[in-house]
DNA sequence: GCAGTCTTCGGAGTCATTCTCAATAACAAA
DNA sequence: TTTGTTATTGAGAATGACTCCGAAGACTGC
């Protein structure tokens, strides 16, 4: 749960007895500078840096996301149907929530440091040395409550 | 996040121009009757039933879990890596959430109503109609920590 | 530099989940 | 109770997110 440095990637991952790539800097780069708000998949990824002429396959972009959600680096998130979203993995006070609609996938943003603490104490009485913590509320939205449509 | 009994499952089903039947009564008797702490997926349903002698096609299953999980029946939870795994929603005395280890997937269920009660406020401050409300922590449990294993 | 081995790439493979459609059976209205 | 309408089921096919594989490339420590 800390932000990260190409350099503390680099060294971390010697560490464990992994090397540092090109591939890793570019990923770790393009999550930081993301807009807060901003959720994506191994596809998302994929595209948007072939756009910026940084291409890396998809294979990799998969092993290398898993690495980085394991490592605390990124947070693997199941908001929408059918695939997982990651988005860095920010420390307090940008560490946010998600409230999610059932239905239309809208999702909105929320910070709340009691729960954080509640997570970092669970985490703590049991051992668990703690990579992340997120509420995650399923409901519907204003919207969709209007909305005829069933399901 | 109430209790259902089968008549209400009827009742709110056909009030949105739905049916009961029995597959869907069977699935909701099992999970009400399931001890605590067990998660199903979708094919650990089907075998049970199986089993049990009351067998229902893997593609009902399948519907009807995110049906149920949808209407706020169930709780649909991403514990494991793979696939998806489904629990009874009960309401506050009984309702927790999970930590769980990203390397072997031990997961610890613990309640905390504080959280619950940021969960319902959240949503109503934004005018979701609240379905679900779970704390999902992830972690490296004390055995891992341990162990040489990488990853 | 060099050896050792970790990593990448691209394509093939896997498998959880969804889709299709004909047959069945709830439900509501008569 | 009978009947018409249409939601639902079941079996298998299809989909697609993700993983695996093997050869080629490239970090790291010595
Ligand atoms: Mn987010
Ligand atoms: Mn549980
Ligand atoms: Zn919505
Ligand atoms: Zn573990």
């Amino acid at each position: 749960m800390a932000a990260y440095t190409p350099s503390a990637l680099k060294a971390e991952l010697n560490e464990r007895g992994w090397r540092m790539t090109p591939q890793r800097e570019t990923m770790l780069k393009t999550f930081q500078n993301l807009p807060e708000g901003t959720h994506l998949s191994a596809e998302d990824l994929c595209d948007q840096l072939d756009k910026e002429g940084e291409p890396i396959s998809l294979s990799t972009i998969y092993r290398n996301l898993k690495l980085m959600a394991r490592m605390g680096i990124l947070r693997e998130l199941e908001l929408a149907e059918g695939q997982k979203r990651y988005e860095i993995n920010q420390p307090a006070p940008h560490h946010h929530h998600h409230l999610i609609c059932v239905r239309c996938n809208k999702t909105i943003e929320f910070k709340n440091d009691s729960v954080l603490k509640v997570g970092a104490k669970t985490a703590d009485r049991s051992g668990y040395h703690i990579l992340d913590c997120q509420l995650l509320i399923h409901g519907i939205c204003p919207t969709c409550q209007r909305s005829i449509v069933p399901i």
